[in-house]
DNA sequence: CCATAAGTTTAGCATAGGCTAAGTTATATG
DNA sequence: CATATAACTTAGCCTATGCTAAACTTATGG
């Protein structure tokens, strides 16, 4: 019984890592999203479907059914044909992303990994940094 | 055209990066799970779906699922009611997978975040760290 | 003002990865 | 050794995220 309890008790805490990583994936696709539309809304005023899905990567259909899922998460708002515009949510979801991505994005610069490999890795990495970890990051930063 | 063509480049080079992202999301169960077999079988002597879907906090039929993809790939081999065992090529990417977790995590407490953090930050991050990243954070751990 | 190009949407398909419920096999115990 | 419990499998469902092909809308340039 003890040693039940006790393997119940540590698979739970194993586990838990796990359901972290689930859960930060299906946030991840929003995060990206919301953060590309403030980009293209800063860099030229306005964010369209074939933007999206050019630096994605991805199919244009693809980015349109994602847009409706984040529609109906409240994050981005859009009319048939029209650009996509951010909800406030989306907004501050987007600098938040922003915000991890330069932290991740100069940290691995500053541990002497290459532009390339750091633009990449930090895509990567941004969405499962923990907030105790950011700070650790930007602390380093600061410290050299 | 000129700008049609910069502009064209530089959207192929960012969605490189959510390519990868993909990438590595579609490799990464493969490699939670062959790790955590290889981990039962060294602690067991033995890995049981039973013991994988409390681990990885799922239920049952997800890992028989995830075993069946596990199988057409090659990295495991199972008999019907039996135990599961790895094949070279499951072992080999057990073992790189290991390699990785234990240098992310171990950089991370280095970092100075807390345990239970780096435990959970490491399991995130472990599968979008490039070979040169990994070879940074290395080369911190020895420098310190 | 109309033809065409470019952008957007819809429809339909596939796969991954979750779930529950119900059925089957192995095993441990009285 | 019979049966209860635990483990495993199957079936069927769902959502997310990708795709292609075809239809529709908007914008533009003669």
């Amino acid at each position: 019984m003890a040693l039940s309890n006790k393997k119940t008790t540590t698979n739970r805490l194993r586990s838990a890592a796990f359901k972290r990583v689930r859960a930060d994936h299906s946030a991840e696709l929003a995060g990206d999203y919301v953060e590309m539309i403030a980009d293209l809304i800063d860099e030229r005023g306005e964010a369209r479907c074939t933007d999206l899905a050019m630096r994605l990567g991805v199919a244009n259909a693809t980015t349109v059914k994602t847009l409706k899922r984040l529609q109906d998460q409240g994050l981005v708002t859009q009319e048939p044909y029209r650009a996509i515009f951010l909800t406030g949510d989306g907004w501050k979801m987007a600098e938040d992303g922003r915000r991890r991505h330069v932290i991740v994005e100069k940290f691995l610069l500053a541990l002497g990994v290459s532009e390339a490999t750091a633009r990449i890795d930090a895509e990567g990495i941004e969405h499962h940094v923990s907030a105790e970890t950011l700070k650790a990051m930007a602390r380093f930063l600061v410290r050299g």
